[in-house]
DNA sequence: TCTGGGGTCCTAGGACCC
DNA sequence: TCTGGGGTCCTAGGACCC
């Protein structure tokens, strides 16, 4: 199903991070500048501007990789804090234009402009589609004026078409599909540009031999069943055009809870070590430290956790989890036991340890605060030092190394 | 020194209850 | 003694997204 004429509009910041690391420094504007690490750490391109692209760097490509290609690239860190202020200024905009605004990822969300179609009519537009064109631009061009940030939309009946057309726009521009147009539109462009075709399902494709959406729209659901089971008619359905236009929800960290108390999603904290690690008490320290992280974030959203996952990736890759439901709590005295038991009843001594991580899940909203005064009183002191300095300024003693 | 870190969603099997 | 279902919760893993 979808909406009868192209309201969907999805924003996308162009190359993000770069653009407010150059914000933030603007004696970067026009270098080639990589974003996720510097050379000689383990990481991967986070975001990559113009002038890098250009020498065959991708995000998501390793930074070993990224330096074969970019050796005199400026490499950057990154900084969550910075971009999620930037992110939530666009946001703040967006919501100017249209009452329905659904973030999908720090640079990239979408609004819904059904009904607002004579709200904005001016007598020069041609039609209303040329309305919401123009509206979209001066999105845009009021997120450039005001942020600084170069920004793209795709404008589209629904929201995997909208995201089509949006990369389709990059950079900097706005693209509209007519209803009507998106099988047309889609039938060219290889079968890894729609939104839910990763590496896997697009290798298994071209064992088909379906390389273009096109193909993919014309192949029967019986021959896609194999590959997508359930999943298979509406990935056609998608191919052609006509996904869901259901405007879903936020991400979590803008998201309310629901009514009934109960709150989705998850909150993970995991750790790439340098090199890879044997060593028991540096890996309990790391434990504890990622413990406390992911029970300080759950605090800050109100939420309490009723499982806990550990995550451990060995040297080989080879990446197992573990995970256990309890009572639900936000305090490291209830989950770091729960979290060091099931390191011991996982680790495999003598095999040196590449990543570690924790994830709390199962939210519940939390209603009452029913942990020990002195306990608490002191966890609301280190609280609220972190919510003005951020999580590092203070630590407990026993996740110091 | 190939392969980060934050997420979402789906599948599948087993336990357990009625 | 043999052999049912349906429903829900828990756990593990994997694809995918940015």
């Amino acid at each position: 199903m979808t909406a009868d004429a192209p309201r969907i509009c999805c924003l996308d910041l162009d190359t993000f991070f770069v653009s407010v690391e150059r914000l933030l420094d603007p004696s970067l504007e026009g270098k080639p500048v990589i974003v996720g690490g510097v050379p000689g750490q383990r990481g991967v391109v986070t975001a990559c501007s113009y002038e890098v692209r250009a020498l065959g760097v991708r995000s998501g490509m390793s930074l070993t990789e990224a330096v074969k290609l970019a050796p005199d690239a400026i490499y950057l860190p990154g900084r969550d804090r910075e971009y999620g202020r930037y992110s939530a200024r666009v946001v703040a905009i967006a919501h100017t234009f249209s009452p329905l605004v659904r973030t999908a990822s720090i640079d990239e969300l979408f609004m819904d402009f059904r009904g607002c179609e004579r709200l904005y009519h001016r007598a020069g537009d041609a039609h209303a589609d040329a309305t919401i064109e123009r509206v979209v631009r001066e999105l845009t061009a009021g997120i450039a004026a005001e942020v600084g940030l170069p920004a793209s939309a795709g404008i589209a009946t629904s929201k995997p078409m909208a995201k089509v057309a949006c990369g389709l726009a990059k950079p900097r521009g706005v693209l509209l599909v007519a209803a009507g147009c998106e099988a047309s539109t889609l039938a060219p462009l290889p079968v890894r540009k729609l939104p839910g075709i990763g590496p896997v399902a697009e290798r298994r494709l071209s064992e088909l031999g379906i390389m273009t959406l096109g193909q993919l729209a014309a192949t029967p659901v019986r021959t896609l069943e194999p590959i997508f089971g359930a999943y298979a008619k509406a990935l056609r359905e998608r191919a052609r055009g006509l996904g869901d236009w259901d405007m879903g929800r936020d991400r979590p960290a803008f998201r309310e809870h629901d009514p009934d108390g109960e709150v989705l999603g998850s909150i993970s904290n995991e750790r790439t070590f340098m090199a890879d690690v044997r060593d028991a008490p540096k890996i309990e320290g790391i434990l504890c430290s990622l413990c406390e992280r992911v029970c300080w974030r759950a605090r800050r959203r109100g939420v309490k956790a009723r499982t806990l996952t550990l995550k451990l990736r060995y040297a080989d890759f080879e990446t197992l989890t573990r995970s256990r439901t309890f009572a639900p709590s936000a305090s490291e005295r209830d989950v770091l036991p729960v979290l060091k038991a099931l390191y011991r009843e996982a680790r495999q001594r003598k095999r040196a340890i590449r990543l570690l991580g924790v994830a709390l899940s199962n939210l519940v909203l939390d209603e009452q605060l029913e942990l020990f005064p002195a306990d608490r009183e002191l966890r609301a002191s280190v609280d609220s030092l972190r919510e003005r300095f951020g999580f590092d300024a203070v630590r407990l003693g026993s996740s110091l190394k």
